[in-house]
RNA sequence: GUGGAUGUAGUUCAGUCGGUUAGAACGUCGGAUUGUGGUUCCGAAAGUCGUGGGUUCGAGCCCCAUCUUCCACCCCA
């Protein structure tokens, strides 16, 4: 039984390169995060089931991972139910927990369960991964990580507007160019009501969603093929065609939809977030976009999604307000609004763009040579040093020959080794060699301090780490 | 879930019409140099040709199934 071992279709491994560059990702993200007052939460992989069911839509349920219930999964089962019960139905009475497809949705639970200890509005960032049974392609992997920033528990629009402040900062610190379009729920509610297709809203969403990307035709027909009528269809292309800038838009929506209760809350929504975001410069696009749809469910206010400019591999983040997510779990009225961002797919756009020549270099500054059991005693004092400098540093934990100790500092771009022989040890000093110069001297314990502060921080130390990093 | 492509050392790829023992580069390891890396030179290890069946005297190559990865759709971060 030794076949080559393997992972699950869609689930990668990161080696180590790969993970300083997600960290230098990660790490970034939460900063901004930290910046505007959102503290971390994390909840459990899996959920109950019910917990997940139904707020995705239909094809979100189908994408939920479930796990098989532990023990004889088949005792809650008789025989009629294994022949006459329909796959999902079956499969929800053996499963009783599944994946988390998302982190908004096990946030929503996680508020209800705690409400008696979270002080409203409360403002959380969530960064895990999440599981869809997706068929794996480019930019689209079954085990990926969200970034979740949300403020729940307040309705007001200056929320919205510093999640499009936090959007730009990171795409700004890890230079990626961007466009965010903005749009809003209830003004797509007030359209599909002006054309008397309330209860039609999912369809025609998911249709005006595809605009840019199959044309008008197109869209007028798979519109008709859902079983539109001729006059709502018609009725509808003011709205597709709707162009100029945004307060252009934003009047022309007012007049078509004056009649529409929805219509009119959604535009004056639109109306202050842009006013918020006025003439403050920022440095994405922002953009109205009426073709923005979305398909989760749960959104009832601004729907956000950004877009790379240079890489085509779908939104690297998305959101929106949810008014009453947490309902489904029992409790009313608490409004919410946040954004993921979409870790896996920056990344892929970074290392497209080669964006992170910054992280070229070795995480660790010093290597101490391992001479040997007698010499050790005195390696591990200096490794104490450094490391109470804060110099990270390692010392080569085999008495292998020099010569494969310092292929391995070379390959891992560690700047400087330090060799501790028996002439150094005799003498209290230090061999210090430069691998860039290739330059060596020997030093002083003593000033071993004073070179750190001169040489290693100059080499290697903070100017060359990411002005974002610096606090650190 | 639907349709299409793909798979050969750790990696990137050759491999003719189906014909003897499947090659290269890079990487790894060893040596030239027992206390000095990168460059150079020499050498070695490394493959059940994705997996399982089938056709054939003979299969990396042809056929079927299956898995992986990739592409389009659907949907999404």
């Amino acid at each position: 039984m030794s076949s080559k071992p393997s992972i699950p279709k869609g689930t990668r491994d990161f080696s180590t390169k790969e993970m300083l560059k997600r960290e230098y990702i990660f790490e970034n993200i939460k900063q901004v995060f930290r910046l505007f007052g959102y503290q971390p939460i994390e909840t459990p992989a899996m959920e109950n089931i019910t917990t997940l069911l139904g707020k995705y839509g239909d094809e979100g349920d189908k994408l939920l991972f479930r796990i098989l219930n532990s023990g004889d999964f088949l005792s809650s089962l008789n025989y009629d139910d294994m022949t006459t019960l329909e796959y999902s139905k079956l499969s929800s009475k053996i499963c009783e927990k599944g994946l988390r497809y998302d982190l908004t949705v096990p946030f929503a639970r996680y508020v209800v369960q705690h409400r008696e200890e979270i002080v409203f509005p409360f403002k959380r960032y969530q960064i895990q991964p999440v599981w869809r049974a997706d068929r794996p392609q480019k930019g689209r992997y079954r085990e990926f990580f969200q970034c979740d920033v949300d403020v729940i528990g307040s309705d007001s629009i200056l929320n919205e507007y510093e999640l499009i402040r936090i959007i730009d900062d990171i795409f700004k610190i890890l230079r990626i160019s961007t466009v965010i379009k903005i749009n809003n729920r209830k003004v797509l509610a007030g359209i599909a009501a002006y054309i008397g297709e309330s209860d039609r809203i999912i369809d025609i969403t998911v249709a005006i969603d595809k605009l840019d990307k199959i044309g008008i035709e197109n869209v007028n027909s798979e519109l008709s093929t859902k079983g539109l009528s001729e006059k709502a269809i018609s009725n509808l292309q003011p709205f597709l065609q709707l162009n100029g800038n945004t307060s252009d838009k934003l009047g022309t929506l007012n007049r078509l939809l004056s009649e529409s209760e929805v219509g009119k809350k959604g535009i004056t929504e639109l109306q202050t977030l842009f006013t918020y975001i006025g003439n403050r410069s920022l440095s994405c696009d922002i953009e109205l976009d009426l073709t923005l749809a979305r398909g989760l469910n749960y959104y009832t206010g601004a729907i956000i999604e950004v877009k790379s400019k240079d890489v085509n591999i779908g939104s690297i983040c998305g959101g929106g307000r949810y008014d009453n997510l947490t309902g489904v779990f029992g409790m009313e009225g608490v409004s919410g609004v946040g954004i993921s961002f979409g870790a896996d797919r920056i990344y892929d756009v970074m290392n497209q763009l080669n964006l992170f020549d910054d992280l070229k270099g070795s995480s660790t500054d010093v290597l101490i040579v391992n001479f040997g059991e007698d010499e050790t005693k005195y390696s591990l004092k200096i490794l104490d040093k450094l490391h109470e400098m804060g110099v990270k540093t390692e010392l080569f934990p085999d008495p292998a020959k020099l010569k494969k100790q310092l292929s391995y500092a070379d390959s891992k771009k560690i700047p400087f080794i330090l060799m501790a022989g028996e002439n150094e040890i005799n003498n209290n000093c230090i061999k210090v060699k430069n691998m860039s110069s290739g330059e060596q001297k020997e030093i002083s314990m003593k000033v071993l301090k004073k070179f750190v502060e001169n040489e290693i921080r100059q080499t290697k130390g903070i100017d060359s780490l990411p002005p974002n990093l610096k606090i650190l």
